[in-house]
DNA sequence: AGAGCTTTGTGTCAATTTTACACTATGCCA
DNA sequence: TGGCATAGTGTAAAATTGACACAAAGCTCT
């Protein structure tokens, strides 16, 4: 993790920040890294928010997305796609978000537009990072999630149903995964981003017609119930299929 | 089409831009309005533009872009949809970009991120209005277009794309055609969007099957040829449908 | 050691959807 | 009136989907 000369002579852009929506599954369900931003001085409004900054005048958005991912995760190379731009002149209409901003940016009352990204980690590679813009950082269910700061939660909101999207198109949803997962896992990882119940063995057979899976000869340990077999992702398959395209990855 | 006072004691942000891929459709192919810039001076570089400008430090997005349309159509409540945010620091790279930035931006060297958004209209609901900032604008097919301004090809490509994805998903694309319409030429226009062939009877099929066309009791006219009988988009249908919500809508 | 608990893993059938494919009908034009 | 161009229509085979139930494996507790 070493320091790059990127920054030098540049300046950050007062207007133009990114949001990162950070997805996780703990093998349970959906969970979304969010920023604590400890107590709020005037007493109320929601202390989560997603973690995010503005840009810097010589780094392109994905470069931004992947820097804030950094800082935060000190993870590089990870799955990272764009939702969109928000920009409401009144995003910042919470008096505890004016307060907030008056404590970490130069010129609070700006007027700024976010280019919000969602990126899929597996939980177990996260490690906390020393933060200097907030109290810490923690791993919320999605389902729990009721409001964030700013226009967060909308963005949120879009980023699901994005991800949603996605999944039925493209296998991505072994970014969230250990490297040897067992069908129940990515069945219930399905479940958890489409919200909705899947048939146990209409899934596997569906996933398993996809051919991008590789089945090892190795069971779970330690459960106290019939031991799963483990899986793992097949990149070479998914190389293929992906050039073929594929549509029909519906649930 | 009435002035209002929106922009009274606002300011143009000379970071962030809209700019409009608008799709149209001949009844042959799928077409895309261009700015044609004139004779660039340096003498080599793309003519042609998306249509496009800075913001205003008062409205959002949305509003940028449906002021970005009307300018150029004198179109209002036009189907509208972002594709997303475009910002290489060297975006704007090609030397002719460099030169006409400086006859219409007050900041001409400021780095800027561009909201693109694609939206869809009836070209014969067009009239072309008088621009300041460019000679004039076209209906370029968009199987001939081979270059453009700035990163506007590129941000066309993505238009493209997620146009094809939504006309998956929900029939946007009778805003494209006019209010009455022949099942060929809606056939034609699936193809030109999808870029790939249909077949005619599976095509008409699938399409009656989602029971939102009205068939109009009325024939073509003067077509060398059998006559198509015409129909129209049947809205209220359509709401019903999306209430229950489809998936399957894939061609 | 055995009973009980929990989760894994598996197959079939009916209904629906998809794909491939070719000929007649209609109206204009020459 | 014959020729031309496009409209409009059906079927059969293959693939996909959706609904559904029970035996097998390993742990735990007694």
């Amino acid at each position: 993790m070493h320091h790059t000369n990127k920054k030098i002579g540049s300046e950050l852009n007062p207007n133009v920040s990114v949001d990162c929506v950070i997805f996780g599954f703990d093998l349970e369900q959906l969970t979304v890294l969010l920023i604590d931003r400890g107590e709020i001085p005037s007493g109320s409004g929601p202390r989560l928010a997603l973690p995010g900054n503005l840009i810097y005048d010589n780094e392109n958005l994905d470069q931004a997305a992947n820097r804030v991912l950094a800082e935060l995760t000190a993870l590089e190379n990870i799955y990272l796609e764009q939702v969109g731009a928000f920009g409401d002149p009144d995003r910042i209409h919470k008096e505890s978000d004016r307060e907030w901003l008056k404590t970490i940016r130069a010129e609070p009352e700006a007027r700024v537009i976010t280019v919000a990204y969602f990126s899929l980690v597996q939980m177990a590679h996260y490690q906390p990072q020393a933060l200097s813009f907030a109290k810490n950082a923690d791993w919320i269910p999605v389902s729990e999630i009721k409001e964030l700061a700013f226009d967060h939660f909308e963005i949120l909101q879009e980023a699901k149903e994005k991800l949603k999207q996605k999944i039925k198109i493209q296998p991505i949803g072994f970014n969230l995964l250990p490297e040897k997962f067992t069908l129940s896992q990515l069945h219930r990882l399905y479940e958890s981003i489409l919200d909705k119940p899947l048939d146990k063995r209409n899934f596997r057979r569906k996933i398993q017609k996809l051919d991008i899976l590789s089945s090892l000869r190795e069971k779970q340990k330690g459960v106290p119930h019939k031991p799963s077999l483990l899986y793992e992702f097949n990149e070479e398959k998914y190389q293929e299929l992906t050039q073929t395209g594929f549509d029909n990855f519906g649930f």
